[in-house]
DNA sequence: AAAACCTCCAACCGCCAAGCG
DNA sequence: TCGCTTGGCGGTTGGAGGTTT
């Protein structure tokens, strides 16, 4: 027995047609996005909530970017990728105008080392390959306390084993953030590449409204969307990497750029 | 010309987390 | 606390169109 619609049809599946991109499209604009489950119906279609959340999202939505990606998305793909793995949408979120299945695809299609060798047109690609590494950095929240504070003080790589890099942004009051760097490695090696290497990824930028902010791989990017822990005092912030091996073996594809 | 093969990407599927009663 | 619903995500697939043989 097929699945049934909230309008008592048959789940249409497979491609979309005009008629219902339009359908969909002017019920969006009236209705907005949200309430998925309630699309199908408003819409008048045969199409189950996921069907429609993402035609709109992937397609229909506007502002969406097509055609090939440009050397500069490409890059900010492969940088993203090595900090942050597999997770789409955050690096969608990235690129103005991709959405998170558009660039799923060019990475499986042309970027992933397991899948194939890159197309031979792509030569704004190739130079980037040697980039393309199997670890991935997680950022991941990390409740601050004053014993973590001091570990990334005057001496930050004296550090038990346990492979992580703590990253502190600050506030100095006149609008100036800064980025500064607590490797806890055993590595104490790393604490030179690691700052060059995060001082790539993290550029400052002024923002319009005068403030500082994030150049990440070449789009900004707001503290929110690293999942930041903010301390009691409002002013610094927090977050986690694990480094050592994992770090090493980026900094050093980094340093090979 | 047509069959075989390849590439790309839209769409589907299954899973997970959050929200709610 | 539990179960259900919903939104969202990443992995995978299927088919259309292009290329090669």
């Amino acid at each position: 027995m097929k699945p049934i619609t909230a309008t008592g049809l048959e789940v249409r599946k497979g491609s979309w047609t005009a008629k219902e991109d339009m359908l969909l499209k002017k019920c969006i604009e009236k209705y907005g996005e949200g309430k998925w489950h309630l699309i199908p119906l408003r819409a008048g279609l045969s199409r189950c909530r996921k069907s429609c959340r993402l035609r709109w999202l992937n397609y229909l939505r506007p502002n969406i970017k097509r055609g090939n990606f440009g050397e500069d998305e490409v890059d900010l793909i492969l940088r993203l990728h090595k900090l942050l793995g597999n997770r789409w949408s955050l690096i969608a979120g990235r690129i103005p105008g991709r959405t998170a299945n558009d660039v799923k695809n060019y990475w499986n299609t042309n970027l992933n080392p397991r899948s194939k060798q890159p197309k031979k047109e792509s030569s704004d690609v190739k130079p980037l390959q040697h980039m393309i590494t199997t670890t991935v950095i997680k950022p991941k929240p990390l409740a601050f306390s004053n014993t973590q504070n001091e570990c990334m003080g005057d001496n930050p790589h004296i550090m038990a084993n346990g492979g992580s890099s703590l990253i502190r942004t600050s506030n100095d009051g006149d609008n100036n953030m800064n980025i500064s760097i607590g490797v806890t490695s055993s590595l104490s090696i790393l604490d030179d590449k690691s700052n060059e290497y995060l001082d790539d990824l993290f550029d400052d930028i002024q923002k319009e409204d005068g403030k500082f902010g994030w150049l990440f791989g070449g789009s900004p990017i707001s503290e929110q969307e690293l999942n930041v822990v903010e301390q009691e005092d409002g002013q610094n912030q927090l977050f986690e990497f694990p480094m050592d091996d994992v770090a090493w073996k980026l900094i050093t594809d980094s340093n090979r750029m």
